[in-house]
DNA sequence: CGATAAACCGACTCAACTGCCGGTTTTTTA
DNA sequence: TAAAAAACCGGCAGTTGAGTCGGTTTATCG
């Protein structure tokens, strides 16, 4: 099927790099184990004190292990950073395409494409992991050596983004702008929500906002049929 | 003049505490005039090396005084940062109704207010000020000290939009919901482009993302006048 | 089983930051 | 002009965090 060789394809191209050798020694899965801990208990860190509060001791404190065994993982702050950013990087566009396909899959006759995708965006962006990113973004907007990993990790997912679904889309060739905008301006809205929530708050006055959005990006859809494009 | 009085009320609701005593002697003037020097230098370092960078031994540095001195006027650094707030709401409050007044006085006849709103809008965002008020918005999400100082902050500038607003623009009161809703619109979608900067760059990638923005916006109006409200 | 390597531990050094305080200079006031 | 007050200085704890290192336990392989 269509939708899962181009999940695949988008997941293998930001796939963390240890996700490799299948012989599996007994010590080598433990060690992978270890390493996930650690990255986990890192993003707890993350949101919940932000980009300082992720210490080494904190991390190593919530696994229950030393700071040395956790130098042993990751020797320096930075590693552990990295292998954050390439779990987040990758959860963002897993939980983003699983959401939407199956949405698509269960889809009424008479519900737009586009409106499922507004939505599956809007929970993706939800999730602790991109909370994460929230703080890794905001970070590294002045912290160079952070920005040294985080922004090309970020690009890298707008490139697949971008170069998988000119290909997965070619019915939206001619309105391909329109595409590209449409997930802009998504990403901009629901980031720009996320930000102002605790002024907005999460009622009536966010949910308005986010109706809004995803008919706006509606109306940008119809338009597009249009002008010549065939419905998706 | 209407909008003059405006101004004055929404700025005197937002005005930092020390704009009071008039008398002046010498040294409370050198006082004030260190103040102000000290707040600046926080909003530089803020900018420049977000929340954790803003230390007292930095603003101390770029002001070429000891940080003895400046314990004299900020017993804390939390004090500082009260102060950084201040400045930096009656800041944004200023800087976008100077600017929008001004491109209101100067408009052509056939260009919309909308959007110049939105113009407006954007340029008030670019400004250090603002940037230092994102990195304070960021870091109070995980940080409950300066959250009980900045968040307080943030609802005052958002009741004392909502509240002049109201009243400035009665002939818009139908539609009320939807200036508010235009608001919070602009302001996630601006927030967000700023915080996408670092992928979206800042050439016509970002400027299409912003006239569409501005246009969604220019549409919502006008349909607030098709449904009986009459023109600003 | 013995040797080698990997996983793990706890203590140490070094640097940075905040708050504090005694002392000095400049301005105000009586 | 002398005393009081305000502005200003520089150094001293106390704390926290990152990175380093010698030593210990556990798994792997010959």
């Amino acid at each position: 099927m269509k939708a899962q060789s181009l999940q695949d394809r988008m997941l293998a191209a930001l796939a963390p790099a240890m996700h490799a050798g299948p012989p599996e020694k007994w010590q080598q899965r433990k060690s992978a184990l270890m390493r996930e801990r650690l990255v986990s208990a890192a993003i707890d860190c993350l949101v919940r004190d932000g980009y300082p509060g992720l210490t080494t001791a904190a991390v190593a404190g919530a696994c229950d292990v030393s700071r040395g065994a956790m130098h042993h993982h990751f020797p320096t702050r930075m590693e552990l950073v990295g292998a954050v950013v390439e779990q987040v990087v990758y959860h963002r566009m897993r939980t983003f395409l699983q959401d939407y396909f199956a949405a698509v899959a269960a889809r009424r006759q008479d519900e737009p494409m586009i409106e499922l995708a507004c939505e599956a965006h809007w929970r993706s962006v939800q999730t602790r992991e991109y909370a994460a990113w929230i703080e890794l973004a905001l970070a590294a907007r002045t912290d160079a050596e952070l920005a040294a990993i985080f922004e090309p990790a970020a690009r890298r997912y707008d490139a697949v983004w971008t170069s998988e679904m000119i290909e997965a889309f070619p019915q939206w060739r001619e309105d391909w702008d329109n595409l590209k905008l449409a997930h802009d301006f998504t990403s901009a809205v629901h980031t720009g929500m996320l930000l102002h929530a605790p002024v907005f708050g999460t009622g009536e006055r966010l949910e308005r906002l986010r109706r809004f959005a995803a008919s706006t990006m509606q109306r940008l859809s119809e338009e597009g049929e249009a002008s010549g494009r065939t419905g998706v």
